[in-house]
DNA sequence: GCGGATTTGTACGTATGTATT
DNA sequence: TAATACATACGTACAAATCCG
């Protein structure tokens, strides 16, 4: 692993477990140079993680402030997958595929996609079960090219994990659109809703590898009770 | 302005311009250096910073490609401010002041806000006018030890603005939540709903300055149909 | 209010590792 | 293999904000 990675976890860990509470200065840099006996360059870096992640404060001339983080939220920014949600927060939680199948971008397709027309892509549909209420509907698109091998079992636990561990390829980043839409006939076959529903949270996705070529785009609709987006934001984007 | 932002704009501008598009690699990290005559140090965060902008994607070895942006996206996240997004997209906006007092934080205020029980706050509620209907209704609670003066005029022009140039304040950080509430009546008096409509989109932030002192709690309630949230997001926070 | 100590921020330079072509 | 480009790490110096006596 690397240097600051080390360190960051280090820290990281530390807050956690409260050895430092919200309102607690950390070590200076300094301290940290020595304790770690690197650079301060490294450093700085592992810090400058912890701010961007909302662990810390640093504050010009002081130090850096340990910030309160409003525990169990829903932090569907930042890319986390479902699964790792789901193991976080220990949701009795059930995922069911629908259905399976590979299928060819159409021109439609390309545009709400993102993927080239004619690519052979997985389109994957599962629901999500969460206290025993099926409350989640996911349709996944991923590019055969880069996603060669896809099965109903990896489906059912977590695609990501196959894509990282697995193929060992670098998820990187996303965009992403959450609007409130009308309910459709999909949505009513395959999820438990409430009789007074006539809307339901849609979050589009694309996602994109460390060399920036896109493998997945997906749809993941959610009954407008069960949905809560949490962001942490820096206007001036982590400094660096 | 530093070194960094200066090369930073520079970039960002001729991204913008057109001058690199989509799929471009920029020059080399050492190009630059000789370009601006500065280390390579500082080049980097400004490739940094235009990497967790979602500008452009580096990749090892190959070099920093610039991204496709899909544009006029509704950009809630990163802190941007409703004025700034009406003058960045041009929409036609009106602003109207419901209402301005101060009061003082009760308990269950206390909870709800994130403020200091008894510490008195600015309560102003605005609607926002987009295409001559009122769609958003916004309620901040701002310190009154922070914001001393606050009038109608700056209300219906911006806060952010008067905070930031007025008061020379350094709005820093937030934390966000968005779900779907049902209608209340405030809503059904303020803002111009569609017959069918029952729910609303709920906004709720606490923003933070850069000494991690909390300045403003904001509902901010939108109209479902006129509800858009964009989000760019990397899984290994900007690397640095 | 001032000065000095501490702490973070910016900038420069160098060396080496790793991925891509 | 060699050249190029980005990533990590170390070190130094000075600027700017904060704190305290």
């Amino acid at each position: 692993m690397k240097a600051y990675e080390v360190i960051y976890q280090t820290i990281e860990n530390s807050i956690l477990k409260g050895e430092y509470g919200p309102g607690d200065f950390l070590p200076s840099e300094n301290q940290y140079v020595k304790q770690f006996k690197v650079s301060r360059d490294t450093v700085r870096k592992a810090l400058n993680l912890l701010m961007t992640n909302g662990h810390i404060q640093k504050i010009h001339g002081k130090g850096s402030m340990v910030l309160k983080r409003e525990q169990l939220r829903f932090p569907i920014s930042g890319l986390t997958s479902y699964k790792e949600l789901q193991q976080a927060y220990g949701y009795d939680s059930i995922t069911d595929v629908v259905s399976l199948e590979t299928i060819k971008i159409s021109e439609d397709l390309s545009r709400l996609t993102g993927f080239e027309k004619d690519e052979d892509v997985w389109k994957i549909i599962r629901t999500r079960e969460i206290d025993h209420q099926k409350v989640i509907r996911d349709t996944d698109y991923l590019l055969c090219r880069l996603i060669p091998n896809l099965t109903r079992e990896i489906g059912e636990d977590s695609i990501y994990k196959y894509i990282e561990k697995e193929l060992n390829l670098q998820i990187s980043f996303a965009e992403k659109e959450i609007r409130v839409v009308p309910l459709n006939q999909l949505d009513k076959d395959h999820l438990d809703l409430n009789s007074q529903d006539n809307n339901i949270v849609s979050i589009q996705s694309r996602v994109f590898l460390a060399n920036a070529e896109q493998f997945q785009y997906t749809e993941s609709r959610h009954r407008v009770d069960k949905f809560l987006f949490y962001d942490f934001a820096r206007r001036n984007p982590s400094t660096i």
